[in-house]
DNA sequence: TTGAAAGCGGTACCAG
DNA sequence: CTGGTACCGCTTTCAA
């Protein structure tokens, strides 16, 4: 590899010159910028990044610490904050996390090791007292996902009780009166969110739900299909179900349909995230958007933002929640026996 | 940020001893590793990643060029080598390209700027000289999803002709006649080789398909419901067809099933790719799966053995090449006229 | 076993 | 406008 001596070498000038004209510097004759020019170009030249990034004491990575790349859900994120790292000759650094708080805890260290100051992290198990003194010591550091009061001018979130109940006012103006609901048992407030936004909304119609139409799965397709099979079982009737994520819904109708039951003939059904299989699946998913992309992107412009005026790192006075938006498609109608 | 030389100053010992502490180096005492390691825990050193790959001269960075992230493909490509950076305790530099050469280009020299040694490039775009060129100056770069024939031991493909061949033998063991193929304009060549190695066989077989027959269309989901809209409106009767890809088999059964065919009743659809959405579309997508995670992973662990035994760069014999395999859902059936 | 010192490839201040 | 030079934080001889 060639380097910046190389260059002030053969181009018959000083280091200090080259490093001018590299940086578009003030006080550059144009005849040495074009010697200077001319020679990296023939010895191709790259100036050393990491170099520069060690004497300048700046970084131009942003990192992003998702569980994982291969759901579609997290490269969304990921892809969102591409955008604008890209817009701000940025790149970007991934470090995948896992699920536990140990890998986590790794994958942050991994970015602040390359002293990278502008990081989007979705941390699902660290807890509030460790992510709040990181959030001290990396000011360019934003949550996505995840509220935490202490520090939530650098939360972007979900308003998931909300998502709760617009599903639940939905049905409600559909007709329906006999609604069930299938949560998880994933380790993450997120289910119990959406669930409590549903139920309280039903109670507060008057219409609460009954207890034994709430039921709990793994948050994959197999767990819908399970939950489904229960509620069922159960014998209870029912003709609208909440489910919590889009994967369990579609596992959820496949049951439906293969026990004789029509969708959104005989039961309606509400998913929630609004990934790419909702829009593919027949019937065709009514679905609460949830817009993670959008979030992200503004999630990496928040942590740029902290990073350049430090001085103003005091409390964005806004907000960061998103609502999720209702999608309705195919599965859901009204209740044809009120009709 | 502390320093090593914080952490020096504290123990007690030179920066030297510390460093020996950190790198596992060897003739250090008990007693100072015990004691740096303490202060080191106490003051919450970070050993700087630039600062040590500046002077030791090489990366633990394991760099990757797609065109974006959103698309669930390439997420996955970029999974796949996530997966084998993490095995090699590296790290994942993203460096998305768009679909210009000049963008690649930019892609591919922000990672040599940073000096990053391993590479997992998608490149369609940029020509074989160039990327033969940068081959040489960078060992460990690996092209995926391309054969250039004077690199060949560092590239990783599928073989799309085969994966044509695959369809039409099917569709053969199912007794159609009359078929049709619905492939794309997509500047690359992936197109051009499955249609190809698709009415080859057709052809061997003594049932040439008729140009009038084969259409083209954007890759994606519209493109397929107005390459079928074509094919219907043609007159020309058809009881199957090859699409180049899912999306685009899937917009064309939505056109189909809209003007009264039935799939795979009247028509059977083989797609390609094997996305996530073929799993979950009605009916289920017969494909050719396309295993670009496995590809990946394997792109990626050849980049890190090309650092690793620079001198063993001589061709690694063995070809990468890949076959997709079908996969036989509910999207094709044998024609019944002939049963 | 330990420390001093010479860089790695740049940037930026200071003189000239 | 240009060159000399003191670092940035760390690794790695070379002596002690």
């Amino acid at each position: 590899m060639t380097t910046i001596k190389d260059v002030a070498r053969i181009a018959g000038v000083s280091i200090a010159s080259v490093s001018r004209v590299i940086n578009n510097g003030p006080k550059v004759s144009q005849a040495t910028i074009k010697k200077v020019n001319q020679v990296m170009q023939e010895i191709g030249y790259t100036p050393n990044a990491n170099a520069r990034a060690l004497v300048t004491r700046k970084s131009i990575t942003i990192g992003v610490v998702i569980p994982e790349l291969s759901d579609p859900f997290f490269a969304s994120l990921a892809s969102g904050v591409d955008k604008v790292a890209r817009d701000n000759a940025m790149q970007l650094l991934l470090s995948t996390a896992g699920q536990s708080a140990a890998s986590e805890r790794a994958a942050i260290n991994l970015l602040l090791e390359r002293r990278c100051q502008t990081i989007v992290m979705h941390s699902k198990k660290l807890p509030d007292s460790e992510l709040i003194s990181l959030s001290k010591q990396v000011p360019g550091l934003v949550l996505i996902n995840r509220y935490i009061a202490a520090i939530k001018h650098k939360c972007i979130w979900l308003d998931n009780t909300a998502g709760g109940k617009i599903a639940a006012r939905y049905f409600l103006t559909l007709q329906h009166h006999n609604i069930a609901c299938i949560s998880s048992k994933y380790q993450i407030e997120d289910p119990t969110l959406r669930l409590n936004g549903f139920a309280t909304t039903l109670a507060e119609a008057g219409a609460p739900i009954d207890p034994q139409l709430i039921t709990y799965a793994l948050p994959d397709q197999q767990g819908g299909e399970a939950a489904a099979q229960r509620l069922i079982a159960s014998g209870l009737p029912f003709s609208a179900i909440f489910v919590y994520n889009d994967a369990m819904a579609i596992g959820a109708i496949s049951t439906l349909e293969d026990n004789g039951y029509s969708v959104p003939g005989d039961v309606s059904v509400i998913g929630f995230d609004d990934v790419l299989i909702a829009r593919y699946s027949r019937p065709r998913l009514t679905t609460l958007h949830y817009p993670i992309e959008e979030m992200a992107q503004q999630a990496a412009q928040l942590a740029i933002n902290c990073v350049n005026d430090e001085a103003i790192t005091a409390p964005h006075s806004d907000s960061h929640s998103y609502l999720p938006r209702l999608v309705k498609r195919e599965s859901t109608r009204s209740n044809s026996r009120h009709v």
